[in-house]
RNA sequence: GGAGACGUCGCAUAGUCUGGUCUAGUGCGCCACCCUGCUAAGGUGGUAACGGCGCAAGCCGUUCGCGGGUUCAAAUCCCGCCGUCUCCGCCA
């Protein structure tokens, strides 16, 4: 939720906001509106409830004749305020809603939709296969030679974008994700495993049931709905608390599975385990002041690059523009692996700054020297399934083997080549 | 799944039976000041969040797990839900 003081005070910041993601303006006022009336129907209600609180303390003083008139003249009084008190009620119920369709204001993210990124590097160098001589096996030949990726068996027992990672498969993830988990523990990150199973209140209040919600598994039976990322688990666990901050941010590393329905992606990434409905993660998260949220986020970023030179892997840097932006976030960078057999970069991680707009709706706060305030959060991935994909196919040689990067060598036992068991 | 107990201002607790004097008391912790060779102890005062009005000082409202209800009036009575603990059942 974004800061309806902000709103009032600068609401063509917010306009202007709405106008760079491509979203309707139009709601700056509505919320404008809807506020004003709010706020003369509170003050309304409040008058009269204090009215009739006064009147309260003289009826449990007051006796005889003095107290039956008394209560006949409260006894209108209470019905007014009960009236009072449902429209103010309402009023606020309605500023909450429009207030709550309002996405995360915009950070110095580039304008435009979701072609208008901008590369803000290019690290390390595609290999040419040409020159080397031969033509590259994609991730899912080199997988099943590998036996390490099995998605004909994952689509009998679960159906279509499920998987089965087996014998090298399941120790490569299990690599990937024990190096992002040690990293983030050298870092200062404090381990987490987090439940993946949430309610709609920590759902909706980490702005993931707005726009897209179409993407999200919901257990209708429990009400309970699927995370699609631990950063949903990890906004929530401090939510309604005021937190210490004076000590630098807090800072957590969340592995989990993920669900996502990809409802929207027929047709998209059918071939292997590119676009999947479950996989698994390693995130980090951070809870910091606001003034702090900026270099948090680079930091973030660093920390994804120095993973991603863990596994030796070409990449560009993205500045995602405000129209691809997710509701929450101020600013996103993502992490493009270069995927040689489909000459195009694929997204493996994306590390997003949503300033205060997470800690509003989960009401996370830190004291300060006068009162309270919301804090920032920010999320990146560190590691995912997804990686698989292009680590097999970025280091895959002329006979189907695949050189294992060093910095993964330790997680495999010391393992330098996947030998294909064909 | 069954039975019972419980959920109060950071922590611990009083208050609920018998609705109004609860403007939620007390202890601990914390902050300020005082006292004091040092330390320990002691004294005094202060110590929640959110919202509205106001230039401000301040005034007012909301919140006793959450949501309804009864009532002139609810921490207190009634209903539903959530959570915690104990016991039983079932099961990895």
């Amino acid at each position: 939720m974004i800061d309806l003081r902000l709103l009032r005070d600068n609401p063509d910041v917010v306009r202007a906001s709405q106008q760079a993601r491509g979203d309707d303006p139009a709601l700056v006022d509505a919320v404008l509106d809807a506020d004003a009336r709010r706020r003369t129907s509170l003050t309304e209600f409040e008058g009269l409830r204090a009215e009739q609180k006064a009147l309260g303390k003289q009826v449990a003083k007051a006796s005889g004749d003095e107290k039956a008139a008394l209560l006949a003249k409260t006894k209108q009084l209470a019905e007014d305020v009960k009236a009072r008190q449902a429209a103010a009620n309402a009023a606020e119920a309605e500023l909450d809603e429009l207030l709550y369709r309002i996405p995360n204001v915009v950070e110095g993210a580039p304008p435009g939709g979701e072609d208008d990124y901008v590369v803000l590097k290019e690290v390390g160098t595609p290999r040419d296969f040409a020159a080397e001589g031969f033509a590259p096996r994609d991730h899912l030949e080199l997988g099943e030679g590998l036996a390490a990726v099995d998605t004909a068996r994952g689509a009998k027992v679960s159906g279509s974008r499920f998987y089965f990672l087996t014998g090298i498969g399941a120790r490569l993830e299990l690599a990937i994700l024990n190096a992002a988990m040690d990293q983030a523990v050298a870092e200062g990150f404090t381990p987490m495993i987090t439940p993946t199973l949430v309610t709609p209140a920590t759902m909706r209040g980490t702005g993931f049931l707005g726009a897209h919600a179409d993407e999200i598994y919901r257990l209708e039976r429990d009400d309970l709905y699927l995370v699609g990322t631990s950063e949903v688990a990890l906004a929530g666990y401090h939510g309604d608390e005021i937190l210490d901050l004076s000590g630098g941010p807090r800072r957590y590393a969340g592995w989990s599975a993920c669900y996502r329905r990809e409802a929207g992606s027929h047709g998209k990434d059918v071939r292997g385990i590119i676009r999947v409905h479950q996989f698994h993660k390693v995130e980090m998260f951070s809870y910091c002041a606001v003034e702090d949220a900026a270099a948090e986020h680079a930091r973030m970023l660093a920390w994804e690059e120095a993973m991603l030179a863990k596994v030796e892997l070409p990449y560009r840097v993205i500045d995602t523009a405000a129209g691809d932006l997710g509701t929450s976030a101020a600013r996103k960078f993502d992490c493009e692996a270069w995927l040689p057999t489909q000459q195009r970069y694929l997204e493996l991680t994306s590390t997003s700054n949503c300033t205060t707009f997470q800690a509003r709706r989960m009401n996370v706060r830190e004291r300060t020297d006068d009162g309270t305030r919301p804090v920032a959060t920010l999320n990146g991935t560190l590691g995912t399934t997804r990686w698989i994909v292009a680590i097999l196919e970025n280091h895959q040689q002329a006979d189907g083997s695949v050189r294992v990067p060093e910095g993964l060598r330790p997680y495999l036992g010391g393992l330098e080549v996947l030998e294909p068991v064909r």
